[in-house]
RNA sequence: CGCGGGGUAGAGCAGUCUGGUAGCUCGUCGGGCUCAUAACCCGGAGGCCGUUGGUUCAAAUCCUUCCCCCGCAACCA
């Protein structure tokens, strides 16, 4: 197809956050962007496909000034630490932005002035309490006992200005676009989600620029403001392409807007279809046709983190499995709305089952055979039998299916349908059983056919797997010594060259993993890892602890009055699940009731009798509603939670000191 | 009654919209085969489809009661 003909396509992941290192589960969503931009690819799109970093904000902020570096200084080796996690994931993304760009930048103010100048954009005060020490702003309810809740410092009702977008003015306009365009918002469910619980019940003004804080786009005309989050980062779609706010857009624009889809994770899928879309129509420019909301990836039970030290890498994967079987897992493993999960053991299963013995086994025993029957020259003398149709049909059919599944970003069931194929062909080894064919020499043209209709087998799912797999099946369709490598030629089965050589020694493609001695392995391995990590990491947070609060003398400490006390009685609170509310025997007669926040550690029969070290002189409060006269004290982290007691059976009332 | 997702074989999931024999992958057990990476092919076992009641000739599917799990929100003195 001529360059000039291809229709454009224009996808992008979301830009990722430059606050630290990726793991698997962010690695997923470029990984799965990838596989779709190569196959439109392989469709004859002229494709662009587009990822990057997100690199403003406090945070990053905050993050440089702990490393002692400037916040360039800092995005600039967390931004290439994701490049090299892309490149290592074999990503063909087409351009890599930052939100430090200089054009991004300009673009980025030049589109604030612009909205403002239209009045989409107005100034105003943002309320709130404000603590003056800590140049914060925080919200009644985030408030710790009306104070402030990083110093505990008495903070006052303050107004701060601050530049909002008049969502409002749009929200019908976009309500009618989304109802009426059902595949905009991917998967469908969400659809109602957004519609129901945000834009029907009406949009506030959202609120674009900061003061507080530096690390961002200066708004020129008015420098003490910084751009927040929205315009800047979500305009990067645009920005890349060379749109300019004033109408002199570049090329690239004009040819790959408005995108064809957007792939992000599903927590941001509001931002990306309700703020984002009305940004684009204050700027009066075409919306994305789709944004797809993948699911996430799961560690075991629970969400990936590195406290539980369950926290998976790509790196580590890709150095004990190869790129390709970890792309194949999280591609194919990923439902199209729900949440995945990933396990080293299910991995291993995986390739073993799937890489190993499906794929990896078929093209070993076929080219073997091609080998060991004709001296590795493919002939195809065409003496068919009825079994070889339904081979030949799944071969075409399998396009077919793909093509479909693919026009509905379910890929992993498009890889299904790859290997189905796969599975097919193993099957017509057992049917056709070219080892008996090859000891009788009037079967030798029958034998020449079925191995060709293997290796054309083979060839089809190999071009249909580079989208997915691309270093295996470039490897397949080498060992098969074929040129017929593009989609389009498996318009008819049959288009494998004839009459010349396959390669001699197949590579293992996909070797066997033993599990129970891999697990092994990894298990002595992250022993070790911890071990040198773990005094690193202790001094850390001992250093961290020391920095987080200011030192306090013994009489601030003789302030608090502790006693231990016994619970007597426990129930859950009314309205709240985290909450329990138990009754405390103080001795004396003093029996008090506390609301603590250990439901998800604690039931309540297994705190009654329990003794335990109370705070007695603290100021009582209510929680949703119900009074509490004091706290118990606990330890805990990530992995769990204790309550502080003492050994020995002392009274009730006893102080503590 | 805050919002949402889910509960189907030992594990992971499809099927639910549009009622009609409960299906797929892995594992397990048995058989076959020997070209192949102890791979491949065939077969078996294993399910009151979370629970209650209802609609229907017929319910995993539609309506209803309750229970449990997971996100978000709230909250963790």
């Amino acid at each position: 197809m001529c360059e000039q003909c291809k229709k454009p396509y224009y996808i992008t992941t979301a830009i990722a956050y430059t606050s630290g290192k990726p793991h698997i589960g962010n690695t997923y969503e470029i990984v799965l962007t990838d596989a779709i931009a190569r196959y439109k690819r392989a469709q004859g799109y002229d494709v662009f496909f587009q990822t990057g970093t997100d690199e403003h904000g406090v945070k990053i902020e905050e993050k440089a000034q702990e490393a002692g570096i400037t916040p360039k200084e800092y995005v600039d080796k967390v931004a290439k630490t994701i490049k090299e996690n892309f490149d290592l994931m074999n990503t063909s993304y087409d351009y890599f932005v930052r939100t430090t760009d200089d054009y991004h930048e300009e673009q980025v103010q030049k589109i604030f002035k612009k909205l403002y100048e239209q009045g989409d954009i107005y100034k105003s005060t943002y309320e709130g309490m404000y603590c003056t020490p800590c140049e914060s702003f925080w919200t009644e309810s985030q408030l710790v006992d009306g104070k402030c809740p990083d110093c505990g410092r008495e903070v006052k009702k303050a107004i701060e200005e601050a530049y909002f977008f008049k969502m409002q003015k749009y929200a019908d306009r976009l309500i009618q676009h989304i109802e009426e365009h059902p595949e905009f918002i991917q998967p469908e469910s969400r659809k109602n989600e957004m519609l129901n619980n945000f834009l029907k019940p009406g949009l506030q003004d959202l609120c674009v620029s900061r003061t507080s804080f530096t690390w961002g786009v200066p708004v020129d005309f008015d420098p003490k403001h910084v751009v927040y989050v929205w315009i800047d980062a979500l305009s990067n779609y645009i920005t890349s392409l060379g749109f300019d706010a004033e109408g002199n857009h570049k090329e690239a624009y004009r040819k790959y807007w408005p995108a064809d889809v957007h792939i992000i994770g599903k927590d941001i899928l509001r931002f990306h279809t309700i703020y984002w879309p009305i940004m684009l129509m204050a700027l009066n420019e075409p919306l994305p046709k789709q944004v797809f909301g993948h699911p996430w990836l799961l560690v075991g039970n629970g969400k990936m983190s590195k406290s539980k030290g369950n926290a998976i890498y790509a790196e580590d994967l890709v150095r004990h499995f190869g790129v390709d079987a970890v792309r194949y897992f999280v591609l194919h493993e990923m439902p199209f709305a729900q949440d995945g999960v990933i396990t080293w053991d299910l991995i291993v299963e995986r390739i073993n089952s799937d890489l190993a013995n499906i794929l990896g086994n078929l093209v070993s025993r076929t080219l073997s055979m091609v080998n060991k029957y004709q001296g590795g020259v493919i002939k195809n003398p065409n003496v068919c039998e009825p079994v070889d149709a339904e081979l030949k049909d799944l071969a075409l059919e399998t396009v077919h299916k793909v093509e479909t599944h693919m026009n509905e970003l379910k890929v992993g069931e498009a890889i299904d349908d790859i290997f189905a194929l796969l599975r097919r062909s193993n099957k017509y080894i057992d049917e056709t059983q070219p080892w008996v064919l090859g000891k009788d020499e009037a079967q030798k043209d029958r034998l020449a056919t079925v191995l060709y209709n293997l290796s054309e087998s083979i060839r089809f799912a190999a071009v249909l797997l580079q989208s997915f797999l691309p270093e295996s099946a470039e490897a397949i369709l080498k060992e098969l010594n074929t040129k017929q490598t593009e989609l389009s030629t498996l318009q008819q089965f049959g288009q494998l060259e004839c009459e010349h050589s396959v390669c001699e020694k197949p590579q293992i493609l996909f070797a066997r993993i033993d599990a129970e001695a891999f697990m092994k392995q990894l298990e002595s391995e992250q022993a070790t890892a911890e071990k040198n990590d773990a005094p690193k990491e202790a001094q850390k947070e001992t250093k961290a602890e020391s920095q987080g609060k200011a030192e306090i003398t013994f009489d601030d400490f003789a302030k608090i009055e502790l006693k231990l006390g016994t619970i007597i009685a426990c129930e859950k609170h009314p309205k709240a699940d985290r909450l329990l509310v138990e009754k405390i025997d103080l001795g004396n007669g003093d029996v008090r009731q506390i609301v603590s926040g250990i439901a998800q550690h604690f039931s309540c029969e297994e705190l009654i009798g329990q003794k335990v070290v109370v705070v007695t002189n603290l100021k009582s409060t209510k929680l949703r509603g119900v009074l509490s006269e004091g706290m118990i004290l606990c330890a805990g982290d990530d992995s769990g939670l204790d309550i502080v007691s003492v050994k020995k059976a002392l009274g009730n009332g006893t102080i503590v000191s």
